[in-house]
DNA sequence: AGCAGTTAATTGCAAATTGCAAGTAACTGC
DNA sequence: GCAGTTACTTGCAATTTGCAATTAACTGCT
């Protein structure tokens, strides 16, 4: 089996970069824990009081899983009581123009919905030290 | 109850618009079928064609889902064996920016990955390099 | 007329995932 | 020393998924 192949046989489902996303993100739990990560959210328990009420297994177990696909990274911001937080990398934050379409979308087509917050906003100033 | 109360009852976990829009797209099938329409494709059995393999049963429910939601209608396009087409309607056809979101999500960071075709395509553009 | 083939499903059942409650471990603050 | 917080894990029932088989209604071939 060549390299080309190992690569192929990993998607799983088919190569649509669609399909291989839906793999990652594709539940109703994972892009709300994204979007708390946009709104500023941070720790296990923040993400928990969402009014959603995610279980907490599920949430242990979307926490990995973003971290497995390099969504998010954990890490210690005290050791003591040690205690985590998580971080959007680069990859996560340009779930953005995923989140911000399904937002628009949901505003226009859910009649009630609304937004606490957006994300993606629209700063251009970002070069402040 | 009031009608207010009704309209917030309604809403399966939170008013939020991200939230709305999973409970109808969030799972792993929904997106691959709207993402099937915006190709072209319009009956059962080419949407169980696709590379994806749908299981019928999983089809079947999420046509269903999607006529129910408003994304989709159902047709008879012919009367003897009677056959039925599914088409996008408005609301579905702007379900294009999300799939749009993750198809350029998907080409940047699942390598390998790569779009049979791209929804909404805009016509104006890339011209520039 | 008989039979294979196509379309659009439904049914049955095992396996996987989800949701809820409860429990755990490490620590803090009173 | 005892309640409270954080970040989980465990157990288990309920729901959903995936696969195979089956069905119903027709067409087209021989």
């Amino acid at each position: 089996m060549t390299e080309q192949q190992n690569r192929v046989d990993k998607f799983k489902r088919s190569p649509c970069p669609v399909a291989c996303t839906l793999d990652i993100i594709g539940d109703k739990w994972t892009l709300l824990v994204v979007r708390d990560l946009f709104a500023g959210k941070k720790t296990y328990s923040e993400f928990q009081h969402s009014p959603e009420k995610i279980p907490t297994n599920i949430l242990a177990d979307r926490l990995k899983r973003l971290v497995k696909n390099g969504i998010i990274v954990k890490e210690p911001y005290q050791s003591h009581p040690v205690r985590y937080q998580y971080l959007l990398t680069a990859k996560g934050r340009e779930l953005g123009l995923v989140l911000k379409a399904m937002l628009q979308w949901g505003e226009k087509h859910i009649p009630g919905s609304k937004a606490l917050m957006h994300p993606v906003q629209d700063k251009r100033e970002e070069l402040k030290s």
